[in-house]
DNA sequence: CTTTATAATTAGAATTATTCTAATTCTTAC
DNA sequence: GTAAGAATTAGAATAATTCTAATTATAAAG
């Protein structure tokens, strides 16, 4: 599959608009640097990249516009799971559903087919040790 | 499906020389901690409970203990990706590989019906917003 | 048994990633 | 052109985790 192709500037601005944000240099700077090196770059990084073009950008601003993008759909996090780690001895194979809304951690059974459907999908000579699935959303109210 | 049963503490310790670990009783309590209430806690929230039962444990032990647990296969992480959080602006439906030797993470592409069949199994009146698939292993040498 | 070596624990310092704050600068709408 | 709100900046603050050095516990060898 070819990789998503990097929209025009006018675009960008649209789609900042339509989550209620505006479009800025920093922000094209920022989402530029993504779309030309696509090696899932922490935060840092892109700070170093974009800093090369625009040398006066903050890492404060970096965040922020990183943010922007996120919440416009633009970009997305690899990973979704911030802040503190979390244990859980249950050692069926089994994926995690995070609500959004109260924050709690629920196990999902999978059924055993279904993993190895996945692991099925890597290229040959990549051995997974761990899969590690994630559903992010809310729980019936 | 039931949940994983709390192995005995000669079990434990079994498991634990399997990866040439020794057990303790600090790790006997975050073990037990940990079945006790499977609410995926934070280490800081495992600090605490602990500290009930045996108050001169140090947060420094319980990060050692839990990833001990980890570590012999008796505790998984629910968010293996730690560190820096990081950023992918490929939009097409995608899991993520990270090589365990390099550190770099490679998109995979996933076949359509795959995400539908994954979102299928979670319980009725769960809507997951997004789904984050990791794998974690090594790529052909 | 004692000795020795290694592993685990502890408290606290250090580090890292991220968020917050307050001051300033841009934009946009009137 | 002015006012209001948004974005940017530098640096401080916070939160999670890791590191360090000293101490204690354990296991193995003699």
């Amino acid at each position: 599959m070819e990789p998503t192709a990097q929209i025009s500037p006018a675009a960008l601005s649209q789609k900042l608009a339509g989550s209620g944000l505006r479009n800025t240099p920093q922000r094209e700077v920022v989402y530029s640097v993504l779309v030309g090196k696509r090696d899932h770059p922490t935060a840092d990084e892109v700070f170093a990249r974009v800093k090369a073009e625009m040398l006066t950008i903050s890492l404060a601003t970096v965040y922020n516009c990183l943010e922007a993008l996120v919440q416009c759909n633009l970009v997305r996090q690899v990973n979704f799971e911030r802040g503190p780690t979390r244990y859980c001895p249950n050692l069926h194979p089994h994926a995690h559903f995070h609500d959004e809304a109260t924050g709690s951690t629920y196990d999902i059974d999978l059924p055993p087919g279904l993993l190895e459907q996945l692991r099925n999908q890597l290229p040959s000579g990549y051995r997974a040790s761990d899969v590690e699935i994630t559903f992010r959303g809310r729980a019936a109210s």
